[in-house]
DNA sequence: TTTAAACTTGAATCAAGTTCATAAAATTCA
DNA sequence: TGAATTTTATGAACTTGATTCAAGTTTAAA
């Protein structure tokens, strides 16, 4: 009888052990005493081990039962926990938002929403992937992350593309700049300037997509720098301009060292997107997480 | 299709992650991709949840499925090294070794001896049960325990008593003690003593099954100490006088404020045994540790 | 010794996983 | 773009093996 080991062992050895008895055990497993006899003979036959001691009549776990046992109790709550996963993830109240995000600014609104979220959604395995390397279209649609933040719509098969907010990448620069004293910016403007931006490829700063690029005109230097607030300071004390997404600049504006000017004449608008795979949009957290981002960039655009 | 989780299904999700597709998990697993395929479409109906992703064509692991994968990470290794110590038990390599003591005094000896055989059999599990309340000899039956040291003999089913070695039980006093100057101490001497002995149960002390029972002699008071040493510290300073197997006094001898006498004239001789079940004798770690501990009592007895 | 309780055993049954043969879908390459 | 190839899905037949049923054996209790 070639037989491996089985949940249903592991079931068996802790029923038995709690029954104190192959009858009693029988009954707690809906099924009948012979079964129980047999099943554990197979077990002890491929096993080549003794699990039970059959001197005595109500039968007791042996040394090697015992040992069966303790890992039946590390194991059993195991599945339960997956399986009891899987339940409320057919419910819509658990399941994973693993987000990438293309723009680099995102961090700062991003994370007051999750914190808000995670009130709401305890079940939910929240994550930002740090690798902004990577192409996350691809990725969204092998499932590999659930939630892409991108300025850059693409009318992809299965990929749905929900508006968040928009924002204006604006111009900023210390007061005492000569830049300054335009009241817009325009791309020959950036040909002699030192220009700070963050550690990303050009083709994802709305900066060179939406002006140098298109305009062919490149700064005199670039200097790079990972967080907003460094950015701000260099370009506070003179080291260079930048372009940033209004609000961003907006959320530190009580520093008046520097100031903003629009980008054109006319000024430059971008819309911030949500990445989901269609069916998830049908998810409760889903539609939740949009909302609570809606609302806080509306707190941070009416600062 | 009712089915639900079984092993043969963590080993899927596995082999697929590795294989990266299923016909070489197939082949991993040997057996037909069709099966593969019936057994995911069985794993994913009974689960409610989409384990793959199947828009692309080598299918990959959803949400769900890495969720799985994880558990299966941590679950299989478990089973594994529970066959691997079943096999291991099979040779003989691997066991258990739970060992109950009646003999108070045998702290003394058995703790050298497990030192090195625990060299030898790093695979055995062993423990010494402190309780020493409990009945060991049924314990002994069911498995419960798998070595009883006793110094009393009892034919049972099962059970075997392999000689350890001999030793008697001395009387201990104080240098100034009236009783050392007796050549040998009788059941009526103790009428008049405080005695020490360890905080056990009358008939588990030598002295009182072989001596003072039969004799009908109560000794004027006891008193009781848990370690050893303490005992012949309130001997030394005459707080009472002891009766302690001889090879204990031995181990302390160097300290002479006491002395020793024989128990009547000729001397009283007990043998201590290990108490097995039968068939563990055929296991060579206990050929092993009884070898070790006659060994390590002659050390004792020659000191 | 009888009675009751607990487990074992072997044959028959039946559910469920596997295979076989084939179709459908997606990817690759010319 | 379309043919060739790779990959997954499907349905019917098959096979395996777990479960049940009925009867036997062993142990504990009365």
């Amino acid at each position: 009888m070639k037989m491996h080991i089985e949940f249903r062992h592991l079931r068996t050895i802790k029923a038995i052990e709690e029954a104190g008895g192959l009858a009693k055990a029988a009954d707690m497993l809906h099924i009948t005493q012979s079964a129980l006899s047999h099943q554990i003979k197979g077990l002890e036959d491929q096993a080549g081990v003794e699990l039970f001691v059959r001197r005595s009549k109500p039968m007791r776990l042996s040394a090697a039962g015992q040992r069966l046992l303790r890992t039946a109790e590390k194991i059993l709550p195991e599945i339960d926990a997956l399986q009891a996963e899987f339940a409320s993830l057919r419910g819509g109240r658990a399941g994973r938002l693993h987000i990438a995000i293309e723009c680099h600014a995102c961090f700062e609104w991003l994370f007051p929403v999750l914190e808000s979220f995670r009130k709401n959604w305890g079940d939910v395995d929240v994550d930002i992937r740090p690798g902004l390397a990577f192409d996350a279209l691809p990725a969204l649609q092998k499932e590999d992350v659930d939630l892409v933040v991108s300025s850059d719509p693409d009318d992809l098969p299965g990929i749905k593309f929900v508006p968040l907010f928009d924002y204006a990448p604006v111009f900023v620069a210390a007061q005492s700049h000569p830049l300054a004293k335009k009241p817009f910016i325009e791309a020959k403007d950036f040909a002699e300037q030192t220009l700070i931006t963050y550690p990303v490829e050009r083709s994802r700063l709305d900066l060179f997509s939406q002006l140098l690029i298109p305009a062919k005109v490149e700064p005199k230097a670039i200097r790079q720098a990972e967080l907003t607030a460094v950015i701000l300071l260099l370009v506070a004390s003179n080291r260079g301009v930048a372009v940033l997404p209004d609000w961003v600049v907006r959320e530190v504006q009580y520093n008046s060292d520097y100031v903003t000017r629009p980008l054109t004449e006319s000024g430059i608008t971008r819309r911030l997107y949500a990445a989901v795979r269609t069916p998830d949009l049908q998810k409760p957290f889903f539609a939740d997480l949009i909302d609570l981002a809606g609302k806080e960039a509306r707190r941070l655009q009416s600062t």
